[in-house]
DNA sequence: CGTCAGTCTGAAACCGTTTGCAGTTACATG
DNA sequence: CATGTAACTGCAAACGGTTTCAGACTGACG
């Protein structure tokens, strides 16, 4: 059995109430009381109960984590910057995945919300009147979307497509083809977005491939229409579909870098293990957990004070080898 | 505010107690006033406080899941298992990562213990009289370590390594080599041991390479001194340790399967995407997961009735293609 | 020496549930 | 009709903390 705070008040030989100060705020009791009450639930190896806490309280210490897919290397390496940035802040983390269910996001979202004083919503698949509804009742952080006024750290797109589509006409190509992510995808549509007008400030021409999975699996099945379209470059909305397209275009004798450039987003690890490796725009992702967990703290802290909550990080491109000069035909 | 129980026992007429029944031991109440109380709580979207509940029952409805590195496409599998059926079962899921720290996880056991019914540790890397002390407090199930009558999931590596071996054997290797993980891993000893076994029984020698860090930058490391050795075949404790072999060895011009085969084990996402994709011993890791909360559940629920508290999984050989005929020099 | 402000401390109420116990009711039985 | 029994239901006491409020003590000051 776990020592309470009555054990420990009668170890000290003061009240509860003066064991609970002594605690949380050290500087309401007398300094020799203090000493005397810490010693004791030293000795007593004494932890408030946290359930009984946040009873009274009304927080919890926790924090909800959500998360589409942690198959996806992206998400394990935001869920680790939000772990270690939460874990110094005293917070716990609860972690649930959704496996790409935008109707178990939402339920999820419901029950986790109760047992937590705030969530992180990472790359939200769920439809924007739900989210509206939702962040009335709790509150939450989004990562890799942006609506509204709900807080968010999102990483700065535009400028990344803008390295990327500089990167490529440097090297001398005209075309690039676009294979965009789900169709729900914030991000997907922000990063088309920014290749929009980067291509357009260019002067390239810009192929729009449609929408897959994020999976290698996606990446497998745009290849084909790549090749079709007659491209010399393409952009994947992330890292594991540019893999998924070197593949296949390996398996069908395209050669990358001479006949096609291949550029992916988020920089995963797996990204500099391929043959050839990839090119990608990389993105901090473990600094976006932890700038999610320090934001979430502060709307908790003093929930109308945080003017502007909104995180904008940085994006770098990274040149490997899957980006060479344009074919000259 | 959320709805309180005393709300819905004014509005369905009754007293709190009623409710708690009805809602937890539905038989032990009218079916009329149930009903009534079903609707009540139904109007006002009450759910009960788990933190007001655990505080009197004891029981809090968390586990906790430790895992060393979210980083390694292991564990994210076995997060997600673990996650899956820790929601059916009602059940919500705090994850930590130790960043492989023994240390970490230690503390991380003792703080998180406290907040959960049941811990579930993936390949701890803790010292085993630090495991002994900590399972007298918690209630904790073991994967991929086994030690004392700790409840544990593991898989028959032993019989993994038979299949490897066996499979290396029928393509004419004579000698292999093992690049082992970290030294205090468990299953890398565990593996080590299968592997001594089916070389000694198959008549092959076993060269042991030493131990590597658990990473694509361990296999890389490795790869060196499996030059140097002589042999014509690996097998490296993981994965991602043996797609780092794969790249140095592609680096210094030796063609793999021709000159060398390599196997890996867990079967992750990334071995089907190598060039070429790698041979590999693959575990079910989400069964994993499920396996470990369905012992956690049946240990919490029945503290000592569980008679065989360990799982030990099959495993399996995929044959891709970085094994192949022994070079005949 | 009486008064007062200031500093600490303790008693008690409260947070939202569950649960042992006792009370109420209905029904069957003798 | 009295009584025993079974089936429900409500009261009140926990659970382990925090926080309000008032009281006790101290020292300073008039």
């Amino acid at each position: 059995m776990r020592a309470t705070i009555r054990e420990v008040a009668r170890e000290a030989g003061v009240s509860p109430s003066t064991v609970s100060r002594a605690l949380s705020m050290p500087e309401m009791v007398n300094p020799t009381t203090r000493e005397r009450v810490l010693r004791a639930a030293q000795r007593l190896g004494y932890a408030p109960n946290r359930a009984a806490r946040g009873l009274i309280t009304g927080r919890t210490g926790n924090i909800g984590l959500i998360v589409p897919d942690l198959a996806n290397p992206f998400f394990p390496s935001v869920v680790k910057g939000v772990q270690a940035r939460a874990r110094e802040a005293d917070y716990a983390v609860f972690l649930a995945d959704t496996d790409e269910d935008p109707t178990a996001e939402v339920g999820l979202i419901r029950v986790l919300g109760k047992q937590v004083d705030g969530l992180i919503l990472c790359s939200p698949r769920a439809r924007e009147e739900e989210i509206r509804d939702l962040c009335e009742s709790t509150t939450l952080v989004m990562v890799n979307r942006r609506f509204g006024s709900v807080p968010s750290v999102v990483f700065d797109n535009v400028d990344g497509m803008r390295q990327a589509v500089a990167h490529l006409q440097a090297l001398g190509h005209r075309r690039v083809a676009w294979v965009g992510g789900p169709r729900t995808s914030w991000s997907s549509r922000d990063r088309l977005r920014g290749l929009r007008a980067a291509t357009a400030a260019a002067g390239m021409e810009l192929v729009v491939a449609g929408h897959f999975p994020p999976h290698f699996e996606g990446g497998v099945a745009a290849a084909d229409l790549i090749i079709a379209s007659g491209v010399t470059s393409v952009i994947a909305y992330n890292d594991l579909m540019a893999l998924g397209l070197l593949g296949r275009l390996r398996d069908r004798g395209v050669q990358v870098p001479e006949d096609m450039s291949v550029i992916g987003i988020d920089d995963i690890q797996m990204s500099t293990m391929s043959a050839p490796a990839l090119t990608t725009v990389s993105l901090s992702k473990a600094q976006a957990g932890r700038a999610a967990v320090d934001l979430l703290i502060s709307l908790l802290e003093q929930p109308e004070g945080v003017r502007n909550a909104r995180r904008e990080l940085p994006t770098q491109l990274l040149v490997r080898a899957s980006t060479g000069v344009a074919q000259t035909n």
